[in-house]
RNA sequence: AGAGGGUUGGCGGAGUGGUCGAACGCGGCGGUCUUGAAAACCGUUGUACCGCGAGGUACCGGGGGUUCGAAUCCCUCACCCUCUGCCA
């Protein structure tokens, strides 16, 4: 969530970065935050005077009591009752409003970075760069899910029966080329310095309120039955839980790890004509870098994980691109974000198989992530997280712009993981 | 899953109703001594909120309660340990 001194403080920026976001009534939403935080202070400044006079009374009473003047002491328990329930009652208050200015916060979303473009929809994302020769296939060329069947690499079928849509099996060489592909993509980030680390799969509520996946979002998320816990939409959520409510020695910085998990997510409502095979899955996997920067260096930071992804598909040799997001279609909990898209040429479409974010304090103040400071200023860090890679639509691309009569030849960088050069039936 | 015992500051570990934000030890930081280091000695060393400041308030796993007063008593939830059960 936003920090209140970043609304105070910077109240117009604040309010045109919203607008980014196609949030129009902002100024009125943040000048009732700023107004509930008063209200908090003044509360607050209210309950400490009657809780210190409270404590003093409790003290004469114990000291009365030590020197055996009982009716002295009695008579003061009398006095200290109006002040008990008065305390009572601006305790009460002063949650309320913490609550209230907590729940107001929760709902707005980060403050796009200035590098943001303006914007309602994906139509407004802004292209960086494009990397890759299209490939011209002879027609008529096939989308995967025609291409998998043939190959008969993953099941769909198979998947609905047991368990549902978006629940493939990967089989044979499909099952070889999603471990191939995790164990290359987990390599290459060992190499960029990152730890791995293997998370679980099930987070509790504190969690996923930490990054920003509750409240309000539990619907992309699985719940476990009758236990406030969740399967993770994404490592994202575990790997940087794994810092809250830590101060970080400033020397330790920047912080990196790794992560293999699989994702779940719900995709409630979004299953149309568009979205068949690998396209969107409930279950998938996926290798996430997570950072925890410096807030002077984590846009270099951003860069420099933007740069690993760009290598990944370069040596895939998959032809991309690079979309920096506009405000209308930046996550909820991000300061700036850059979409990854790969190019499918059996589909002749670009589907999005990277996003790699920057939080900057978003995460951080609702993990409580500090850094240690000079002279006792600890101050919050910055988070980032990339996908590197998501697998299933990388898969999507690898099938059909290497298919050809022969078979569907593997990204030479892939053999040693494989095992194999081509998938034939 | 059942029974019992626990959860205290960076770590270890005292503390069972008042002067306890918390003894003591270790570690960290600063200093004395030393050519330098070690040892020894002295000092210092949690987080957050309110306040211009002096200062005040809260926090001893989370939440609630009893009491003039709670780290200490009660309830509840979470987690940890031991034994039994089960399982890979």
């Amino acid at each position: 969530m936003l920090e209140l001194s970043t609304i105070r403080d910077h109240f117009e920026q604040a309010v045109e970065g919203l607008a980014k976001r196609g949030i129009t009534d902002a100024e009125s939403l943040l000048h009732d935050i700023v107004d509930l935080d008063q209200q908090r202070r003044d509360k607050q400044s209210d309950l400490d005077q009657v809780l210190a006079e409270a404590n003093a009374k409790a003290r004469e009473i114990g000291s009365l009591i030590k020197s055996g003047e009982k009716e002295l002491a009695e008579s003061a328990k009398v006095e200290t009752s109006t002040l008990k329930s008065r305390a009572k009652q601006l305790q009460q208050e002063l949650h309320d409003l913490q609550e209230k200015q907590k729940e107001a916060l929760y709902h707005i979303p980060n403050i796009p970075n200035d590098g943001v473009p303006a914007g309602s929809s994906a139509d407004h994302n802004q292209l960086v760069s494009e990397w890759g020769i299209i490939p011209q296939l002879p027609k008529p060329a096939s989308p995967h899910w025609d291409l998998i069947k043939q190959y008969d690499i993953i099941d769909f079928d198979l998947g609905n029966k047991v368990t549902g849509a978006g629940f493939p099996f990967y089989k044979g060489s499909g099952a070889k080329l999603v471990r191939g592909v995790v164990n290359f993509c987990l390599d290459q980030a060992e190499a960029a310095g990152y730890q791995e680390v293997q998370p679980p799969l099930i987070v509790n509520e504190a969690s996923g309120t930490a990054t920003g996946q509750l409240p309000d979002k539990e619907g992309q998320m699985y719940a476990i039955v009758d236990s406030d816990h969740y399967l993770i939409p994404t490592a994202e959520v575990p790997i940087t839980n794994m810092y809250r409510d830590t101060i970080i020695d400033p020397g330790n910085l920047p912080i990196k790890n790794v992560g293999y998990t699989q994702c779940f997510r719900r995709e409630a409502g979004s299953w149309g004509a568009d979205v068949r095979g690998l396209n969107r899955l409930h279950q998938f996997d996926k290798v996430e870098i997570v950072q925890i920067s410096h807030p002077d260096q984590s846009y270099q930071a951003l860069d420099e994980m933007c740069q690993h992804v760009a290598g990944l598909l370069q040596q895939l040799e998959v032809p991309y691109r690079i979309l920096n997001l506009c405000g209308g279609d930046l996550g909820f909990t991000s300061a700036q974000t850059y979409d990854f898209e790969v190019y499918t040429a059996g589909q002749e479409k670009w589907l999005e198989v990277s996003s790699v974010s920057n939080f900057e304090t978003y995460q951080a103040n609702r993990l409580k992530l500090r850094c240690r400071g000079e002279n006792k200023k600890n101050f919050l860090l910055h988070t980032l997280n990339g996908s590197a890679l998501a697998v299933p639509r990388l898969l999507a691309a690898i099938i059909e712009n290497n298919q050809s009569q022969d078979g569907i030849k593997i990204p030479p960088v892939l053999v040693p993981y494989t095992g194999f050069e081509m998938i034939t039936t």
